[in-house]
DNA sequence: GCGGAGGGATAGAAATTCTCGGTCTAGATG
DNA sequence: CATCTAGACCGAGAATTTCTATCCCTCCGC
């Protein structure tokens, strides 16, 4: 299987490039300097063997092929963004499904996370578990239970509980561990665990 | 305008593991080491916060997540490759068209370049013309002409011509200076220019 | 038990990308 | 005319990413 790939990067800087007709402005755009996007078109030009755009002193003029190009990568780029929202949404407006282990269930408030209303603002839903395959299968985001268990590639927290002999495990996906919601739903947990006496 | 895209370089690795559901045979089709593989692929997974394997003792399962996203990337790259093909047709399948200032043309045979069975199959047509410009606008492959005139982005290169005053100068676009049409062109070009007699 | 297959981790080498400072050109301004 | 400004180009070096090599682990087959 054999694709003609060119470079993400020097596509990145062509489009952004094409659609002002401006290093300049496009590397404002990308928070890089004019220089490396200059740099990362002409490799992408270089590696065509086609001039994509024509040089002026104060700005750029895009080529018959830099025109023919430019609305087939913007498509490609709007499908690959559009692909890569559908299976992994946005960290950002992620909303949490969280599982909670039984003993860790019966500490928290009945209504939980709905007693918060910052807390409810991260969390679509808790469901009363301790499978750690939910979590590889995405089935949910993050999940609280007694300490071990093969976590593999999981990434680990551990909650130090005052008044239990045992610590609780938050474990996540990679890339999961440091965002709002894993903050949220843990600052929660410290408050409530800590809060409840033996 | 802002997109949100995976590296390119992930994405490759993504892509050729899951048809392969395999880092190894992967490694084998790109290139690379299977531990490289492994590391896109994680830095892949890190950066959506969602895991498109299950990883196996001895190879690896697809996600929900990854089955989902491994023909939309397909797609792209599919489209991707079609969209440089268009502009850009691969360099070693590429026939030239070579423009020669008159001075040269007249020192050619008539025939140029069906005089020879190997330059024919590099050479798609040629005219005659001096103007640089059929470069930069992607309309000619290479230029023969006599020295001078503003290269700016184009590649040179010095024919010298025993028996005449001035050196000629073969210019083309930047990346195909050293491809076997230039070579086969410039080859020819020494012969006739050599043999010619004040 | 041993060997092989294949994925994971780590450190360092190699490659790529970016920044910075300077050059050049065209156009505007006084 | 001289000077300034904007923006593209160049080259060197810093910063970052990618790749390699080596070792570890688990599972499976013999």
């Amino acid at each position: 299987m054999t694709y003609r790939l060119p470079s993400l990067n020097t596509l990145r800087a062509f489009e952004a490039a094409a659609r002002h007709l401006s290093f300049k402005t496009a590397a404002d755009e990308l928070g890089v300097t004019a220089g490396a996007v200059s740099q990362q078109v002409k490799k992408l030009e270089n590696s065509l063997g086609v001039l994509l755009f024509r040089r002026l002193p104060n700005g750029l003029l895009l080529t018959s092929e830099g025109e023919t190009y430019l609305p087939a990568i913007t498509q490609v780029f709007e499908d690959l963004t559009h692909a890569t929202e559908q299976i992994a949404p946005d960290i950002n407006s992620r909303k949490f499904r969280v599982g909670l282990c039984p003993a860790v269930r019966g500490l928290l408030p009945a209504n939980w996370p709905h007693h918060n209303e910052n807390l409810r603002r991260h969390v679509r839903e808790c469901i009363e578990t301790s499978d750690i395959d939910l979590l590889f299968d995405n089935e949910l985001d993050c999940l609280i239970r007694p300490g071990g268990g093969p976590y593999r590639d999981l990434t680990l927290v551990v909650v130090t509980c005052p008044q239990r002999a045992h610590d609780l495990h938050f474990v996540c996906r990679p890339g999961t561990a440091e965002c709002a919601q894993s903050r949220a739903i843990l600052a929660d947990l410290a408050q409530h665990l800590a809060c409840c006496g033996k």
